[in-house]
DNA sequence: TAGCTATTGCAACTTAGTTGCAATTTTGCT
DNA sequence: AGCAAAATTGCAACTAAGTTGCAATAGCTA
């Protein structure tokens, strides 16, 4: 691969958050700005075979690169892959709606949780049967450590 | 394995769901009901590991079987496994912490919005830096769908 | 052009979860 | 009790997500 000759608000996007502008690199978050749900590493490779062929591992590391640098942030899934979409200014958090049917998840506006409430009673163009609220950050003992260092993870132990 | 003479209490739940109370679910569904947490299924092994030795596939058959009856319901995770709880009128549906160092998936109070809001800003005993709220049921298409059957489930694309 | 650093590709691996089928247990009937 | 049918479990083999180590390549600087 030689030249990049891409989106230019793409190449913006890379250069505010500092690292180098590789066309795999810009390939990838060409697809995850172009996008309207969030999308897991297995739909973006797909969208990218059809353009460029970038290898497995690249994509992962390119994600977690993007993640690191606060471009993009990833979705709660129902745990069959991780899904990420993008965290700039323009595309603040917001709640996202997963069908238990199909799996789409899509992005849904911002709402108070007494509209959340009212989503599972009346529903308009979802069927809503649960609402699920998950808080991140660190747990007491992460945050009291004195280092902080990635423990073994025996998760649901905390 | 013979004889099932385990906790009353685990046993009627199963009664009460209409399904046959084999020892290797009574000894999964205790230790379900005994946790603190939402667990993975590799947690559930560990713990069986000590008392009893259930084959991997039955534990997973278990655990849906235990889905589609209501006794328990999953927890969205940062994408590693699935995680599982209680789903019975003494453990009603509430947010969950998870640390993104540690990885440790804890339950919640209930709590308002404006409360979660407030978590953001004014942290005790956890660090918040993201709060994720993820709705689901049926999208449009599945709501309307002559059949509901599943589709090949091309995620994030609905 | 040489040499260093950053980035990518490749192969091999780990782990979660699934599938098909055989073995076993349970249940219902006589 | 005795036996057949149905339900449940175990086993082996597989798929797919995600990771790791290392070699190859691209890009920059002197």
């Amino acid at each position: 691969m030689k030249k990049n000759m891409s989106d230019p608000s793409v190449m913006e996007t890379l250069q505010q958050a500092g690292i180098a502008g590789t066309p795999q690199r810009l390939a990838v978050l060409k697809i995850l700005q172009d996008s309207a749900q969030p999308l897991s590493v297995g739909v973006i490779r797909e969208k990218l075979e059809t353009t460029t062929s970038i290898n497995k591992v690249t994509v992962y590391r390119i994600i977690s690169l993007f993640k690191k640098q606060g471009i993009i942030r990833d979705v709660l899934s129902a745990g069959d892959a991780i899904y990420f979409e993008m965290a700039t200014s323009d595309h603040p958090v917001h709640p996202h709606f997963s069908c238990k049917n199909c799996g789409a998840l899509n992005c849904l506006m911002p709402l108070t949780f007494s509209q959340a409430r009212q989503l599972i009673d009346s529903p308009g163009n979802y069927s809503v049967d649960h609402i699920e609220i998950n808080i991140s950050g660190l747990c007491n003992g992460c945050l009291h450590a004195t280092k902080l260092q990635k423990k073994p993870a025996k998760k649901g132990q905390g």
